[in-house]
DNA sequence: ACCTGAACACCGTTCAAGT
DNA sequence: ACCTGAACACCGTTCAAGT
């Protein structure tokens, strides 16, 4: 029973296993060969192009000419490097500008452009049971807030708000991006077939299911969004009838 | 350069590696000492007790009493043994009763008990990246669809209203099971305190931050399903007022 | 400051062999 | 039909040693 070691390594200068929340120790002087960008680079293509479990840090180090064990000197442990590379292609994420076209088209933009990132790197959407904290991810989270702070979302609904916008991207793109797709297109077809086999069963699956054309899950995130933003200017209509200053509750 | 064999393995008897798309091969007779049900029981204690990354299939073997290789009889890979687990555990989603109390209730039921599973087993929120075509799974997204039906959602509607429901539940489940709760409560006050001394970075993430207290969670959750339902709801209304037999767009 | 090699304690899975 | 043991081809990570 030796199952009470349950939190991961208690890390070096910082506080915990995270990254983000352990300090830099070194601040890397001219260019080496071996960078810590190098590795998180090469680690996305790697992730890009064959997927999240053939990621190993022998194979990592064999595309950049080292031996694995180099790599501990620029990266604590493999989870750190998932947590940068994951954080690496939220900086594809494009943040929009300022004063721009009202809050709603802010936040869509910003919605759709992460959507386009977590379908761009399939992976990623695997990944994203750890915590988000590198700087890329928060920069975009201070948009978010910002942007809906500035809507009039106030108190409790800001973070209902934040959290129903993100964990609605994150659950369709986990999902879509999980859902056999291109080689794996087999999978589905044999899973239409196995539910019209058990349409005795599943007689509203088999007529309406859930696999569906490429095409049905553009619109359905777009309807779904639609409906989330409603919710959120709703909000904010009933707030601003209490009175514009009632921001309290 | 042998990235080209994506596929993961081409299976037995059925067309593709799922287990759910696989014929049964052997209808088990008299119970034997080691079945495929005992497999699964012992994989979601494992998982329940010490997480994803702790089951091990030499470890699973152990607290069945045999060796790691006679799973192996019973079981294809070790990604059958999460695809069991993972829709073992939906049977504990309650289906809500036929002839209830409206279809808001019935669908506010089935997503909250989803999420109060998702909660429970929190390993399954990062195994939701595999394509749930399991039993338990069918018949609860059976449910969905013919109470979304039955309320009178149509065509491309009722699969936008179905994914935007399981979605935000995945994601919303996904994201509090991740975050760091319990023995990993430090990381939480270590990322409270780095968004605190970068918070001219991040000013009103610093200031409303995403480090909420627990009970967020759970209001956050209600406030956007409502969102979400509202956003159904009025969909229907617009059919209906195009008159109630104009299904088809 | 950075890189290397050997080594440790593991993995998932196969397969011939037993009963 | 079911279980076992030995074996293969891997893992992540540590650490003494090199430059």
């Amino acid at each position: 029973m030796e199952a009470s070691e349950a939190g991961r390594g208690t890390g070096g200068s910082g506080t915990a296993g995270q990254v983000w929340l352990r300090t830099p120790a070194r601040a890397g002087r001219a260019a080496p060969p071996l960078t810590r960008e190098r590795i998180v680079e090469e680690a996305v293509a790697l992730l890009d192009a064959e997927g999240a479990d053939r990621l190993t840090m022998r194979r990592l180090a064999e595309r950049l000419g080292t031996g694995s064990t180099t790599l501990y000197w620029h990266v604590k442990t493999k989870d750190d490097v998932l947590d940068l590379a994951l954080d690496a292609i939220f900086a594809e994420v494009e943040i929009p500008p300022e004063g721009g076209q009202g809050w709603r088209a802010g936040i869509t933009a910003l919605i759709n452009g992460w959507r386009a990132v977590l379908l761009r790197h399939p992976w990623s959407a695997a990944l994203l049971s750890r915590p988000m904290l590198g700087p890329n991810v928060l920069a975009r989270s201070e948009f978010l807030y910002a942007t809906l702070l500035e809507a009039g979302v106030t108190g409790p609904g800001l973070t209902a708000a934040a959290y129903g916008l993100s964990n609605y991207v994150i659950g369709s793109g986990l999902m879509q991006a999980t859902w056999p797709t291109g080689a794996e297109r087999e999978v589905r077809r044999a899973a239409r077939e196995y539910l019209h086999a058990n349409r005795e069963r599943y007689p509203v699956l088999a007529a309406h299911g859930p696999l569906v054309a490429d095409d049905d899950w553009e619109t359905g995130f777009a309807l779904g969004l639609t409906w989330i933003l409603d919710g959120i200017e709703a909000g904010i209509a009933r707030a601003d009838e209490r009175g514009p200053m009632s921001a309290g509750r």
